[in-house]
DNA sequence: GTGGTCTAGACCACT
DNA sequence: GTGGTCTAGACCACG
């Protein structure tokens, strides 16, 4: 894993976002184990607390789950996993609309703008 | 003005970001006189403080001027406002885009997506 | 505050208990600021960090919010707060009915068994 | 038997409680038999040094005794078993008024609670 | 002065 | 070897 973290937020919840991206795009596959948490935190250069922290966040989204002195998996909740992706991309749609909407595009021509941008 | 600001992030930072959105598309017109820092703050219901804070990083950014002892005014430089304007569809535009392709899909799908949002 | 805690569990969770309860009884009232978290911290004699994870957990559960820089407080939300206290007089009502139960007691001998108690 | 297990407390202790509770409510009789360690490992879906220790504290409770080379057997002692069952019912109704009460409510009040469960 | 984040390092129970 | 908890101490942005 090759994680580069940005100073203006916190690093965990970074983490959180980009493990989400994995699980949901199913890098990570359902039921898959993880590494331990030390060695997480080895792989991506941060410190065991600041995994720790991430991954209890994605345990509360339902995203992994813990086997008590065991390990942690990726949730097995197939179903979960397909609305999570599916929130998340209307959420970013949308934002994205709302925000070239604001800037005084249409829609027709905000997905113009895409497609130029493919040809550049 | 209406602002909602979201606790997670600098106060000042969100006004930068809604005030140069307002400039940008135009809501603000060029060479137009701002209200005092002390009345905008006011009408955005932030500390003074905070306002003036905002109101520096505009300058900064030359989407803002100040005439000594007259008040703050919106850049008359059409070609900047212009492309902060550019700068600002693109970076947003290629920001969806990689999330988008970062769940897997491809660019036509991704403009699929969004002409069916519209018609929802 | 005089706080007692067991060494079998998370302290940061029978703070969240001990927490919680104080809330739903009223012993806090609604919009009631606490001390910051160093204060808290140094009242209850633990270290800040074991406070402030305490109260990200009360705050994931709505029963306090954060004001950024400003402080915490106690939710406003008084119908949420009837409702955890309500479902916690339910969850521990049956928890007890159905430990006695499961002794071999019928309802009506539990109830006597309780009002005995009282009178000893 | 069907045992569930809570991740969050060791799993011989929540056998030790279980196992309590079907002695103590005469689901197993005075001097019966128990299946070997290992069946009774098998039977509730447990590692075997799981349930060893279970049985261990179980025997430190004098609830069961060994008969070396022979087997494990439920405590002949009835006044033991008795005492056990008289004081988990005064320890759970202890409990349970005392957190009806932090929860503002006066013992009759608690009472006509219960009365009002059952007739749901 | 407020909350928040992060690191370093230690200890613990459980399997 | 696993996850979990806790402490101590430091630093930071914000208002």
């Amino acid at each position: 894993m090759n994680f580069e973290f940005d100073n203006e937020r916190p690093i965990y919840i970074q983490i959180v976002e980009e493990m989400e991206k994995l699980i949901i795009s199913g890098k990570f596959t359902s039921g898959e184990k993880l590494p331990s948490v030390r060695d997480l935190a080895l792989m991506i250069k941060v410190n065991p607390n600041t995994m720790q922290k991430a991954l209890v966040e994605l345990e509360n989204r339902k995203l992994i789950y813990t086997e008590r002195t065991n390990g942690k998996y990726i949730s097995k909740d197939g179903k979960l996993i397909n609305k999570v992706r599916e929130n998340y991309a209307k959420s970013i749609a949308e934002k994205f609309l709302s925000e070239m909407e604001s800037l005084g595009l249409k829609e027709n021509e905000i997905i113009n703008y895409l497609k130029n941008m493919g040809e550049i």
